[in-house]
DNA sequence: CCTATATTTCTAGTAAGATAGAAATATTAG
DNA sequence: CTAATATTTCTATCTTACTAGAAATATAGG
């Protein structure tokens, strides 16, 4: 079912140290960053930081890609245009207004 | 810090049943919906919908009136919307691109 | 092969969240 | 005041998540 899927990239994204790597990764663009540049970068200890990501990877708002001994993490924009998307659609089917 | 704000925000909608909640308040529009109409809508007992609702309250996620016994849920789209746009802020700005 | 670097997996302790029954409170109507 | 409706609080159980040290694996370079 769609709500639990976007439910769970929600859930992912409201750990404040998950929500710190993504936004990183945000801003670092289609390029993306290393898992060693965010560590880094957040000052989380390894064992956790790899948590973490393997769950943003789990609810695919991140890939990975290796360069050498190097494992990239790249932002996925459109699954998160789509979970942002979700939380505004059928605004107000149940009233007459276009928007909030 | 409001990195923590919106993970909170976040983390609440990531729960299934707040998720439900909510979205059925922003179907049902500025007038909002009971406590009473969520529970028969949802079909979640009394204490366990009062313990999600008091959740999405104390982010702001939602307000609530009172009108004789009855309490109405409004949706805070304010609230959504900032909490969306962090997502999305100073996205690539450590590259070259003006979006994903 | 050996070493260094990069990252994950294993393991475990601790804390936090979800769920819901039962009782309590609040509001209104009669 | 009494009864009915609407919602919250109390309490407890159970499950899941966070955190991180230590060991293991993977890759590359000499």
């Amino acid at each position: 079912m769609k709500e639990e899927i976007i439910a769970n990239r929600l859930a992912e994204l409201g750990n404040i140290t998950r929500l710190r790597i993504f936004r990183y990764l945000v801003k670092a663009g289609h390029k993306g960053a290393s898992v060693g540049d965010i560590q880094a970068e957040l000052a989380v200890p390894n064992s956790t930081l790899s948590h973490h990501i393997s769950k943003l990877l789990r609810v695919g708002l991140i890939k990975q890609h290796r360069d050498g001994r190097t494992l990239y993490c790249l932002p996925q924009y459109e699954i998160l245009d789509e979970t942002i998307a979700f939380l505004r659609e059928e605004c107000c089917i149940n009233e007459n207004c276009q928007k909030g």
